[in-house]
DNA sequence: TTGTATGCGTTATCAC
DNA sequence: GTGATAACGCATACAA
């Protein structure tokens, strides 16, 4: 048995197509109330349900929001869609998810054959790179100029609506407090230059911390982490007392590293981060970080791009045991 | 500017509606290579993009695979996502995720709106319960009859392809492991008995361990772990030796009560989960569990949808830190 | 093999 | 206020 069509609604309450329609989508909203009536009871006793395809086409635009992120089985992104999934859900839109697997290349791909699906909005999570990429801005440019809606997390050079998330300034704020705790000779463990939260996180942390710092590039991944640490001159970790980590899971990618390495943490090398992911509470000692209210973030992502006045986003240092004062 | 269109291209083309469609869609492969060429060159010229809500009204159905998790923020469910994510991307399959906060009404009530997509794959993740939601099933059976697919994770008596994880299996298996390591006295800190995996795996743990069992009921996430342990009786907790929580989240907010509590882990009360998430890794001790390859699970779930025979899932015991001999 | 014509389920523009 | 009817963009019988 095939779905109840509206045309089937319209006979059912003997009315036209055009009523069936006006009632059932509430737009214009003057339709009599006997009619009203009718046609409601007609859709409920055939248990009709629109057709969301269909309605796109003909409205010439969909209900959905499409997402993009580097990894969704990373713990910021994953909190971040569910902020978005949230708001989305809040205001009936449907929600689709896409991975870029941190490929410039595959993300430009992405949104173009995600344009294809005529999604109202469009929001680009997954990191900015200081480098352009023409083929990526050719299809939101061209996105935008067909009525689409953009919004980009992260700072960045692209014309459209953007969540800043003040990485400089709050990595500056965790330098400062780390030096007042006495901390002096620091490893900055970096993702790829290219990578602008990663590129503000270590330039805001060595600004406000002062002292020698070190930096070593690594993957922008727990395994990244570790791997370059594990690698780490053992004259260098020698020589330091701290290690900032761009990111939490950055940051547990190391403490793992230095565990098997045999060092002290915090001990003999202290270690920070950033975001203040759920584990980062979970694990042994507890991680100094910046705190990001990240499902806020994904919900303002949504609320910018609707055309609504989203809450500023507001960082908070959370020092715990993983920095002792010294 | 407006899209181009599929007229657009068969006008600049000079072929009719019916070739352009036949080239670009790829169906019927019979199209003379001269025509074909034309279509092509005029296609990349106009930089036409289909439009996929079109195609899925002529056709009857979208390239979407609907993703139903209870929150995907837990790495449980995120892990699995990004598999789903992964298997789509390959078939060429959109994912849209929807959220139930483990609420069955809610979740029956999103699979209702969700039909409204007309998506090709239903998967369903989030713990089935033991106790029937008949508009969940009336959803499930419409959505089925109108050429939908379904697939269910977990044990359950939904009619439709359904992929077991054997979590009474495993944790036999685990329990039977932690009874030879010398652990006499268990507390099982489960989920809501109604929840089909809480309660698969407490029991076979119990069938396995064998000893004294104390079981707990929580909240199934890190919360609702964290307080049932900081609210049990201290009486209780100087009985046992082991706690077998029946998810890591479940472990990972367990550890950190007993923590609060000045419980030494493992020296006085040792810690066991369930799926082998990222941070039982991590934590401190490393958390032994039952290793669950939860990426294979997403892409195997996307596979049994698409008709293809998905590769079985095999659980590992993980023996760590946290559960030592003694 | 190609083109014509019709249909997919809705919305929206008209007259009435 | 309501009802024909033409879009929306594409797929596909059927005829040529």
């Amino acid at each position: 048995m095939d779905a109840a069509k509206l045309e089937d609604v319209a006979r059912e309450a003997g009315v036209s197509l055009a009523t069936a329609s006006r009632v059932v989508n509430g737009s214009s909203r003057v339709v009599a109330e006997p009619y009203r009536q009718r046609v409601l009871d007609a859709a409920a006793k055939l248990d009709y349900r629109p057709n969301r395809t269909a309605q796109a086409v003909a409205r010439g635009t969909s209900n959905t929001v499409t997402l993009v992120v580097s990894d969704i089985s990373d713990p910021f992104f994953s909190a971040i869609a569910a902020g978005v999934a949230r708001a989305a859900s809040a205001a009936d839109l449907v929600v689709t998810i896409a991975i870029t697997e941190r490929d410039p290349d595959k993300e430009a791909e992405l949104v173009r054959s995600l344009r294809e699906l005529r999604p109202r909005v469009m929001i680009l999570t997954g990191s900015r790179f200081t480098t352009a990429h023409p083929l990526l801005e050719k299809e939101l440019r061209g996105y935008a100029e067909q009525g689409g809606r953009v919004v980009v997390l992260g700072r960045n050079s692209l014309p459209y609506s953007s969540l800043d998330l003040r990485n400089a300034e709050a990595a500056e704020a965790l330098g400062r407090a780390l030096a007042d705790r006495g901390y002096r000779r620091f490893l900055v463990l970096a993702g790829r230059h290219d990578i602008v939260t990663s590129y503000d996180r270590a330039e805001g942390f060595a600004r406000g911390a002062g002292g020698e710092m070190t930096t070593v590039f690594g993957e922008f991944s727990r395994e990244g982490a570790y791997r370059a640490v594990m690698g780490l001159d053992p004259e260098v970790l020698g020589r330091i007392d701290l290690i900032f980590a761009v990111s939490d899971v950055m940051a547990v990618g190391a403490i793992a590293a230095l565990r098997e390495r045999g060092i002290a943490v915090p001990g003999q090398v202290a270690v920070a981060g950033f975001d203040d992911i759920a584990v980062a509470r979970d694990v042994t000692p507890p991680l100094t970080t910046v705190h990001l209210p990240l499902e806020m973030v994904g919900e303002a992502a949504v609320d910018l791009a609707l055309g609504r006045n989203a809450p500023a986003i507001e960082w908070k240092l959370e020092i715990r045991g993983s920095t002792p004062a010294r």
